[in-house]
DNA sequence: ATTGACATTTGTATCGTTACAGATTTTAAT
DNA sequence: ATTAAAATCTGTAACGATACAAATGTCAAT
């Protein structure tokens, strides 16, 4: 049963008394072999348990049928990367695809990771997240000619294909909510500065601040969605304890959320009183959170798919790059009693 | 400065006046080639931006200089996946080997990705992860001799290389603590029933109930640390409303216990009060939960390094196989007040 | 000058696959 | 029967790298 130690396409040859050529184009579904051959090889192949070397495909093809997702070192913690990995990997495996997932650590140099792929052909395309407005791995994508998607958008001059949340109109819809419902001093926490994102959440953010005439603190210095949760914590919960508060909160976060909540009930405050809590969440997590706080989802699942179904376009050919950008709209899922009339009808299951 | 369209052994031959065998033993630093030599071949090929191609490399000696991470889908929302990612990333990437983490989906067929890794030779070692005692995955790498560490064990006959968490301990001492403080009916959710450490998390509960005399009751069908937050969230509330209600949970989740948290305010009843928890946790979402409660840690990150060492070990084979086995002690972290005696000072820092 | 020992360098074959051009067989039309 | 066209099959070279054996060059000792 057990199969030799190499199974390759010399040893199907001899076995179906074919040329290695013959056999390699009946696999490969040639119409220049005659059906009942294409049939029989497939058979003899199957018996004795060929599978092609992926090594000697890609060195003659150069097409590995591998798709290169960097994953940020800046993610850890939250769910994120794995339904992304899982949502794009499901769908690249219909299409004849593997992911592979590699880490990144752009702290040691900003290429390294995208370089090393690329130069040593790991893969026939790239998804990024992460972005920055003038992201040198995307420049780099874009010179060597490597197709690409990113989770996210550059501010950069050639167009590229992406797939982003709508977290200006997070931001904005967000804040509104917490001045209807009576605060009237806000602070975001976003994502570090250079980020793209960053600068949507700060647009939204300032418009609803501005048009409505409230009040506005910045972050404390060193505050982002990626500072570590007990340093956030602390910083906060001091902030909490002076003169100067705010009285909204706009999260782009679960944990952040999560660990403002504890911040609050640190300072001898109550969440949803003192001060309201609004956030951005990517698992169900927050569902669960006490007290129940407003959110908006961003459906990481359909980011993926999405991410997964564009770079195959793109692979393929099928469309043009301008057509393949996309930016999801928020869904906001209501959870405080203040403004009942704004219910979403519309919630996602669990995703597990 | 672009580098040409594709920049081999031979382009660098050519431009040093050198064989291509030459130049091949220059770059891998063999000392039959002069010294003088090896570092004039070295300069030019750092000049014409020469980088060795993998899929030739792999083709001819059979090594990819690539590790697979199969990542079960059922790990999702939780950091668990980024955090093992990173923490042997980092250590492979310093031994010259590149992580690669691949979406596995168990549900399809047990054994299709680990095969087409196999048969395709992807990478020079594997890492699995939720082991079950009979794992196939297991039995199948052991028959090809792959190189492989898993987290978790199994009760196969033939040893492996494996770093484990001591989950017995855990519980039980989880257990004996719910004890002290006074709970007398406890609950374990544990993870689904196939997992090897299901029954190791079963065996210690079971031993502090049994040793304590106190009495302990099953979670409801289908509960486990894999189940939906939002059903398990209703099916455990609807048991704390009921007239045999626990006293006392031991959770093998941050996020379970998050959601037990949840459905015991639903149940309209106090947590740390009426009913006590203790968990398992693995990021430091848990150190912000409200209320407080005990947990023991498993530091994951410490966890990947042990198995990227261990995988190293045994590929360089510098150990016998039996001597490549680790169980983690538990560490707890006492965050209730009731007893103080037990304040363990050994906290790790954030994973961020 | 000759020899042998040693240090260097090189040509050829090969890993498993597919592209390409050519060879063979079959079929249909005269 | 003859021929051209179509259908099918095959040999050789190549992708980029390394293993191996053989070739060349260098030097000291005779």
């Amino acid at each position: 049963m057990a199969p030799a130690a190499s199974v390759t396409l010399k040893t199907v040859a001899e076995a179906c008394g074919l040329a290695v050529t013959t056999v390699s184009r009946a696999l490969n579904g040639h119409d220049d072999i005659a059906l009942s051959t294409r049939e029989k090889v497939r058979q003899i192949a199957d018996e004795i348990g060929y599978v092609p070397n992926r090594q000697g495909k890609a060195l003659r093809t150069g097409q590995t049928f591998t798709i290169s997702l960097l994953v940020p070192s800046h993610t850890a913690i939250s769910g994120y990367t794995s339904s992304i990995i899982f949502s794009m990997g499901a769908l690249l495996r219909d299409e004849g695809y593997e992911l592979c997932a590699m880490p990144d650590y752009p702290e040691q140099n900003d290429l390294g990771l995208i370089r090393s792929i690329v130069e040593n052909r790991r893969c026939d395309g790239v998804i990024l997240t992460r972005t920055t407005p003038q992201d040198i791995r995307v420049r780099y994508l874009l010179e060597k000619e490597i197709p690409f998607v990113t989770h996210g958008r550059t501010e950069l001059a050639t167009a590229h294909a992406f797939v982003d949340f709508d977290n200006e109109g997070f931001t904005e819809q967000a804040a509104n909510r917490l001045i209807d419902n009576g605060c009237d001093c806000l602070m975001l926490i976003g994502p570090p500065r250079e980020l793209t994102y960053a600068n949507h959440m700060k647009l939204g953010f300032n418009r609803a601040v501005n048009h409505r005439c409230v009040e506005a603190i910045q972050a404390p210095e060193g505050i982002s969605l990626e500072t570590p949760l007990t340093m956030l914590r602390e910083i906060v919960c001091r902030l909490f304890r002076s003169e100067n508060r705010p009285d909204g909160i706009v999260c782009g976060s679960e944990l952040t959320a999560l660990v403002v909540l504890a911040a609050i009930n640190d300072a001898g405050l109550t969440p949803g009183e003192d001060i309201c809590v609004i956030a951005k969440q990517t698992s169900s997590v927050l569902d669960h959170s006490y007290p129940p706080i407003d959110a908006c989802h961003e459906d990481i699942d359909a980011t993926g798919n999405l991410l997964a179904k564009t770079l195959m376009a793109l692979i393929r050919r099928e469309k043009p790059v301008s057509d393949l950008t996309t930016i999801i709209k928020p869904e906001f899922r209501w959870r405080t009693e203040k403004s009942n009339s704004l219910i979403n009808s519309q919630l996602k299951t669990d995703i597990t």
